[in-house]
DNA sequence: CACTATAATGATACTAGGACTGATAGGATT
DNA sequence: AATCCTATCAGTCCTAGTATCATTATAGTG
C-alpha cells in the first residue's frame, strides 16, 4: 500500500507534480476501492470522508492528471458517467465487464478469453485484430441472491 | 406493483436513461394489463388516460426503448401491429462487430461465439445475461487484400 | 529563516452535450 | 388508399465536467 503510493509520488514527481494531501487522500480511495469502477463523483464522497474540506474540482483533476500519467484508466461504460481504474503496470488488458442492468454495478473477469476467437477471425475472416472490448449486460450475483 | 417499476428504473438508469413521468405512466399501462398483448395505439389509448398531455410518438418511442433493454418483448402477429408484452426471461441476441481502424467499416458477426462463456458467467461468476456486446478493432480483410 | 515564484486548491458559475418531449409530416406495409 | 410506425424539428431540462479566480501551500533560493 505505502509502496505502491510512494511509486505514484514518485510517477508524479517525474513529471514535475507534487502528491498533495489531497492528492493522497485520493489515491488511497482508488487504492482501496481497487475492484470497483468508481465515477467521480463516488471518488468525491469516499474522499469526503478523509479529507472533508476537499473540493469537487480537486477531485477531478486530480483523476484527470492521473489519467495523463496513465496511474489510472478512464472508461465510459454508456451510462453517462466516466469511471476510473487504477492500472496494473502487468498490462494484460484482457479485462472484460459485467454490467448489472439492476444495480449497475460493473464486475471485471480478468480471464482471457478471446485468444481462440482472435485465432479463427485472422483465418476466417481475414480480419488482424489489435484491441478487443467484450462487455456483458445482464443480472449480476448480488441481485441474484436477493431474490 | 411499485418495486416492479423501481427495479426497471433501475434497468433505464444503468444505461442513462431516465424514468420520466410518461414513461412511468406508460410502464404501469403494460403492468395493468400483463394478461394482454396491447398494440402501441392501444398502449396509447390507456396512457391517456393517465396522462393526456402525452404525444403518441412518446409511447412508441417508450415501447422500443424498452425492447432494446429487453424489458418488454415486441412481437409481430402478422396483421401488421406490433404487440408489446412484459417479459422476465429473455432471449439472448447474439451479433458481434469487426471495426476497421484504417478505413472504419462495421461489419457484422451472427456467429454464436459466446453461448459457452455465457454458461460459465452463469455458473461460475452467478451472472445471469441479458446481452452482451463484442467489438474487435483491427484491419478488415478489405484494407489487409489492399496491400 | 525570510522571500519569491508558481503549483495547487476550493468555491462556484458556467458550458456543452445528451436525454426527452409533443407535434406532425412522411415512409412503409398491407 | 389506409393504417401503422418513424424521422425530424424545435425546444426544454438536466448534469457531468470545466473554467475562472481569489487564496493558500510548497519547494527552491539565497
Amino acid at each position: 500500500m505505502e509502496a505502491r503510493i510512494e511509486k505514484i509520488k514518485q510517477q508524479l514527481q517525474a513529471q514535475g507534480y507534487k502528491l498533495t494531501p489531497q492528492r493522497e487522500a485520493t489515491v488511497r480511495v482508488l487504492l482501496e476501492n481497487e475492484e470497483d469502477h468508481l465515477s467521480a463523483e463516488d471518488v468525491y464522497m469516499l474522499v469526503k470522508d478523509k479529507a472533508p474540506e476537499i473540493g469537487l474540482a480537486t477531485v477531478y483533476r486530480t483523476l484527470e492528471l492521473l489519467n495523463e500519467l496513465h496511474v489510472v484508466e478512464k472508461m465510459n461504460f454508456g451510462d453517462g458517467v466516466a469511471r476510473y481504474d487504477l492500472r496494473n503496470n502487468d498490462k494484460n488488458h484482457h479485462h472484460h465487464h459485467l454490467i448489472c442492468v439492476q444495480c449497475g454495478a460493473v464486475d471485471e473477469i480478468m480471464e482471457d478469453w478471446l485468444g481462440p476467437l482472435e485465432e479463427r477471425l485472422a483465418k476466417e475472416y481475414n480480419f488482424k485484430v489489435i484491441d478487443h472490448r467484450l462487455d456483458f449486460q445482464g443480472i449480476c450475483h448480488r441481485c441474484n441472491e436477493k431474490q
